[in-house]
DNA sequence: AGAGCCTTCCAAAGCGCTTTGGTGTTTTCA
DNA sequence: TGAAAACACCAAAGCGCTTTGGAAGGCTCT
């Protein structure tokens, strides 16, 4: 059933269908009112293809994923998925995901805008001068950045998290608790989020006269195996830190089992903090000692950029805003006053 | 640059050129080298939109992802994503996510075949006598099942593990090392791959003439969560089973934590086998005891999968041939023989 | 009553590609 | 040497939608 079809059996053009289909005011009330009824009554649907050939407007939105053999996707990935599905099929969106090598995702964000593949796309992970916020920028396509680039000389859209915040808070914490030495179990250090959270560590320190030492920090890929490597190489030293703050529940899996292995406990030996990015399959009241953490759902996150993205497509949102949402800081088990 | 303005500029007609393009036989040699240079140099990338509403093809693979607040995407998805998107970037295939509810699939499945907004879908976590198999089958778009339905009377294409092998391999062996009373924590008892491994460990159980006890079966979704509850739920019993098979890595760190609170240890008081998807993040040889486990690779899957779509959108394959991988049993230090 | 203005509809021209159904020229072969 | 076959190309018709540029009819207003 195609709009010809439809129009011939309503005796009416198809521009009449059409607009009143689409709720354009040149058509008369009771005319819509027919139109409507019959295309719902032989479900009737536009086909898309010929829309968008049409338009230019595709109902979708993109995302170029990353891909390659030592590239793996993170688990975070599948819960801000979770989000942003939640959201786009309320609204009748569809995503797609454009593979692309990881080394060269230039090529495929012009592919696709060149192509008019997708109405806007994310952008996650992002890093300082994040080279596809420039050129998703002068592309002109809408978009939305989960996280925030820095020194860049333009102003973009974005939805992050106040990761420095959260870990100010938490290594202020700590502090008062008496802990002189911390150390931070930090995320790929190229990424924006991991600078932040180091520089809410480093001003919470500084704010009591105390410093974070260069070894003291490792920048990881975030897997259980590099928390249990970091942990262990700190803790092994004679004079080890008596804090940690963690970028990962995965990798404070890692710190914990360390922990263990060297017979220390926590929070006796150690106090730990690690940031919740909120999964239903992890959860950090289920640790041993239950965890603390600075938690922000990232599910709530991807919702709210699908959201987002929606808005710019529809054109009612616009300009340069960026939000910062906060972080809650939970104090379990595993904090306590530094030993003495 | 659009077709019309690159046969213009070649003094050729738009027919002939789109078939130098396409590889059409009745072009000139000479000519198609002349299109084919002119269009490299100009950049002609031909319109996509266009394209498939001409065709129909799209160069899409589908996805219907279930979604709702509370449907939890599960972290597994995004490594065989990985093997996907590594496949699809290759060969230039595009994956579209159609977000539903995951409670009426039905209609997303057919929106997207009748938009023609896919060449091919993929179902993923089927059940047995799964509609969407059977839908997706009448609806005549490739597709090919990742995992197995049962119960259908129809045969369809699909890529599967050896779930049933894998679980009795594992089974036999602790029955071997002297364990009577073996039992199975599951995955998500109404999917098929759940019912393979519980079928798996019966058959080695009966081969010794043992069973395995209703009550020492639990079937749940795979969370640390669970995995603790249900350990515990086990070892508490005053005649415990002295060996644990478990359906995934994340439950099996909930066991190890349940058997660490009950001041038991592994392999003394119980043996530990788990299944292994091949996760980045998460390593068995880095259990606090290495876990033994079954092992196969998601990702390799994802990899297959789309090499199959790929490979059934072209035509090069077709009917209803199904593959089940064999499934490793890689022996670490969470089993021994039974407690005495 | 006639000019001017809404209201409501339509025919047709795109969007940019593929494909059908040719045509004119050249080659092949009895 | 003439007919058939092969070659190389083209004009135009879709694909199914949106949108432009009217046009017919009914109203208002002087």
């Amino acid at each position: 059933m195609n709009l010809k079809q439809l129009s011939h059996m309503l005796a009416l053009s198809q521009t009449t269908v059409s607009r009143a289909l689409n709720g354009y005011p040149e058509v008369n009330e009771e005319t819509r009112r027919r139109v409507i009824d019959a295309a719902k009554r032989h479900g009737y649907r536009p086909n898309p293809s010929a829309r968008r050939l049409a338009t230019g407007k595709t109902g979708m939105i993109g995302y170029v994923l990353p891909t390659g053999a030592a590239v793996d996707i993170d688990p975070h990935f599948v819960e801000f998925l979770s989000g942003l599905g939640d959201y786009a099929r309320s609204h009748e969106l569809d995503l797609v995901l454009s593979p692309a090598d990881a080394d060269d995702q230039e090529t495929t964000y012009r592919r696709i805008v060149a192509n008019r593949q997708v109405d806007a796309v994310y952008i996650s992970s992002p890093r300082p001068l994040d080279r596809r916020v420039a050129l998703v920028s002068t592309l002109g396509i809408p978009f939305i950045v989960h996280g925030r680039s820095e020194g860049l000389d333009l102003d973009y859209p974005f939805t992050d998290i106040d990761n420095e915040g959260a870990f100010h808070e938490a290594a202020r914490l700590l502090v008062q608790l008496g802990h002189r030495r911390l150390a931070l179990i930090n995320g790929d250090g190229r990424e924006t989020f991991a600078i932040h959270r180091e520089r809410g560590v480093r001003r919470a320190l500084a704010a009591s006269g105390l410093v974070l030492d260069e070894g003291d920090v490792c920048s990881l890929t975030m897997t259980e195996e590099n928390g249990y490597r970091a942990a262990r190489r700190l803790l092994e030293q004679s004079d080890a830190p008596t804090a940690i703050a963690c970028s990962s529940l995965i990798m404070a899996l890692g710190v914990v089992r360390a922990v263990r292995d060297l017979g220390l406990t926590i929070p006796g030996d150690l106090s730990l903090i690690a940031h919740d990015d909120v999964f239903p399959w992890l959860k950090p009241e289920n640790f041993s000692v239950p965890l603390s953490t600075t938690r922000s759902s990232i599910r709530l996150a991807g919702a709210r950029v699908a959201e987002r993205l929606a808005a710019r497509i529809s054109g009612s949102e616009e300009g340069a805003r960026g939000e910062v949402w906060p972080v809650d800081l939970v104090i379990r088990g595993s904090v306590a006053g530094a030993p003495t």
